[in-house]
DNA sequence: TGTACATCAGTGAACGCGCGTTCACTGATGTAC
DNA sequence: TGTACATCAGTGAACGCGCGTTCACTGATGTAC
């Protein structure tokens, strides 16, 4: 049989469905991700994808799968070294806005980025502000009004705010509060 | 004439949309905001919205001017101190986060909230330090994952964040990377 | 090895939905004489 | 003060669009004998 006429059988369609929604995630957020986009993109009848996912939200959240384990396993090279995870974290957010659209918004209940950072385990205040930090820049570059800043200067500001933060850490031990 | 049957002519319609998207804004985000939608909470045709908008984007385009102009006004109340302004920041995020992703990925161009900060204008790299702390906070609370963080733990986090970075950029001045 | 048949993975037509936008229209208002 | 008429701000029907989802169907595959 020729492999070029596509049979009747697609043989890995649940898989191209997904790589179209990431496709389609990627370049338009998560709002692209339709069911019948991803159909066409795949060569298939929309109804086929009901196969394959339940529904819409299905597809959705297997998208969001992918793009949670890119942008962890990105975070894992950094070896919980702070700075490196951090840029890491901003790198996929500035590489792939789409999908850090999809993924951020959403993250896992219980997904804590930066609960370890250089191999200390922070309390709650700490680990929240450093997340937040990183966070926020992450945001401003990709989706936001800091998209244009010139890539030195965001080097820069992540730099010296980690290692503000990381300093204040260490010298204040940033108790938990119990106001 | 009863002024309960409404008259033909509604008299202040324009506003009435605007209203009626800020409110559509304001529970389901920007996407949330259609002519029809607001049409219909004006009860009237979605033809005639067509008498004061150009079209849907000229219509979100002054929801979200109306959004930053809240915002704006409430951080103007910090009167340029650091910590009242990003609490007034975070706490419009907390407590409208439609409204604040209606406005925040797209805040007008050379929209810089803290370039002056305590009476200070900071450097390019301290500047963006501070707005991506201070964002990052204000997204994760408001849209994401630490929706539920305890008041207490989320008023130690911004005090922390934002005590760090002054430090930092007073003792080191923050110089603008010439790398 | 060959054949009957159950199962699987597609098709394609159709449904109802809400949307943005256009268009010819009409009721109400206000202005000029 | 009264009336003709231009202008304004609405109506309502219609357009085409893409969407999610369902349904009866059919072609291909693989298994049991």
């Amino acid at each position: 049989m020729a492999a070029t006429e596509r049979p009747y059988h697609h043989g890995d369609l649940r898989n191209a469905l997904l790589a179209a929604a990431i496709e389609l995630a990627a370049s338009g957020g998560p709002d692209a991700i339709s069911v019948r986009a991803a159909a066409r993109a795949a060569g298939v009848a929309p109804s086929a994808v009901y196969r394959h996912f339940d529904d819409r939200e299905h597809l959705l959240a297997a998208v969001r799968e992918h793009a949670a384990n890119r942008l962890a396993s990105a975070m894992r090279q950094g070896a919980g070294a702070l700075c490196a995870t951090a840029k890491a974290y901003i790198c996929f957010a500035a590489t792939e806005p789409g999908l850090f659209r999809t993924v951020s918004p959403r993250f896992a209940p219980g997904h804590r980025p930066f609960q370890v950072v250089d191999g200390v385990r922070l309390g709650p205040a700490a680990e929240m502000a450093v997340w937040s930090s990183v966070h926020g820049l992450a945001v401003l570059v990709s989706d936001g009004p800091l998209r244009d800043v010139p890539g030195a200067v965001r080097d820069e500001a992540v730099e010296r705010m980690l290692a503000a933060l990381r300093h204040s850490i260490r010298e204040t031990q940033w108790p938990v509060s119990k106001r």
